[in-house]
DNA sequence: TCTTAATGGTTCATATAATGAACCGGTGGA
DNA sequence: TCCACCGGTTCATTATATGAACCATTAAGA
């Protein structure tokens, strides 16, 4: 293991639960000897990954890193952001998953990535801006959303099916509930015949939702079991996908989708 | 310089202007050898804190840092983000150096920071809450942020000076202009007798004006030399203040405030 | 009050890990 | 075909990271 890969492996040590770690603390953590984390912190610290608080004398996570990460932001298109993390995705689920934004009640595509394991899946046409009571996508964007968007969604057309009548109010209201509470959005045969999805929402920098990403599989394929594997594979990495486009899971959320013993295990 | 510094110094190589470098740009930015480069970049790229292109081969900024800086940004209270850099620029100008968030239309203070050069400063006294219209920092926040605002603004009575009419609306609209032309706001005597300041807004992740940094002086140390000093001070610390809130400024008033030459320097 | 055990930080002989000249294989002009 | 440049690798040499022992300070505990 190299000098900079332990030094860097400090920063990792640093959470919401601990965010401001002593020496003796770091020393206790790594294993190191005291006087290498002392220099290993004292590097990040002339760089900027880290400060130290002149009165308790504990690291934080310093400036460097929200300079450096504002210019990643600035400088790399949100798909290269997403494409590793949603690559893997598409990869461990078999499946075609799908990252759109929300431009209005426009669900615009941003990318996708699909898995040639299975001999029948989900073909991808950019069948642009499906209507957001037609998709997971739009009922995890709303589900996740304060109250008023739902009022706004329900009064544009835009968001219904063309030559429909608007979604029932006190059903839809049912249903985003329950998607609140177990953490994804569900499909089944609702925009295209024969294609089912499962979705969470996408969160910013300020913890609103702003995107979505979505598994889509064959309806045929299975019936219950697949969508829970799927929705879990797809809430797994709820905090990866946010966080690679610079955002943040509300914790709520977070301890929805990652169950207390795998959160402290990472 | 240790191994450790020579590897995060590569990040720092990493600009707007060139967000992609290859293996050979590094080595010749920075004179080291190529294979310490290449294992450099390695390291960096394991911790996530690069990424390379697998077409081109070239690297840019990694994940590691959004997440990291996220954390940073959850964990760390804003005034102690904002400390260094501020107190920094009070020593710098040997003046009341004064930071406040928009609440509404509310200016509430977030943190200030005073050196005590001169025999005759400005002294700070929490005095919540200033209309907009009468200090420095409000019509640096209304000069940098889309028309509609002024528009609210104006119709709000606690913008302005209690038992004053409403402003003229052509004259604060030539007068905001001026503050969008030359960088920054400043006021004479307006809120308190004997008391001036110059002003700049703080930007947000997504580049909007939510905050204001200001220098208060008393109005008999100096005329019209003594503010520009100020401004300048101020405008040149400009970026470092919103990137140490986790934004960004615009790049034209980003240009506005460091001239040319000097970016390039940095 | 004197002890003890924490804390953060420093020193310096030692050993390990970083270094760089030379090398490889591939690609894109001239 | 040649040559230059690219990213990347190898391995003897050397410089640098390491850690046991040390110091100074603080805060309980007896």
């Amino acid at each position: 293991m190299s000098t900079i890969a332990k030094a860097l492996a400090l920063l990792d040590l640093f959470s919401e639960a601990q965010p401001r770690l002593g020496l003796s603390d770091l020393q206790r953590l790594t294993g190191r000897d005291k006087a290498t984390v002392h220099r290993h912190l004292v590097a990040l610290e002339q760089a900027g990954f880290l400060e130290q608080d002149a009165a308790t004398r504990a690291y934080r996570l310093g400036p460097a890193l929200t300079r450096l990460a504002g210019m990643r932001t600035r400088t790399v298109p949100e798909v290269e952001m997403l494409r590793s993390v949603i690559d893997n995705l598409s990869r461990d689920a078999g499946e075609l998953v799908h990252v759109s934004r929300l431009q209005g009640f426009d669900l615009v595509h941003v990318h996708h990535a699909e898995e040639h394991d299975h001999p029948v899946r989900v073909s991808f046409d950019a069948y642009g801006l499906p209507p957001l009571f037609a998709t997971a996508s739009g009922k995890a964007y709303l589900a996740f959303s304060p109250g008023g968007v739902l009022d706004l969604a329900l009064a544009d057309p835009r968001t219904r099916l063309p030559d429909t009548s608007p979604p029932n109010r006190l059903e839809i209201e049912a249903e985003l509930k329950r998607i609140a509470m177990r953490g994804y959005a569900s499909n089944r045969d609702a925009l295209r015949l024969g294609v089912s999805s499962v979705a969470i929402p996408i969160f910013d920098a300020a913890s609103r939702a702003f995107a979505t990403c979505s598994i889509a599989y064959p309806t045929g394929r299975g019936g219950k079991a697949t969508e829970t594997h799927l929705a879990r594979l797809l809430m797994q990495r709820g905090e990866d996908i946010s966080q690679a486009m610079g955002g943040a899971v509300p914790p709520q959320i977070a301890e929805l989708w990652t169950p207390r013993q795998e959160r402290a295990a990472s």
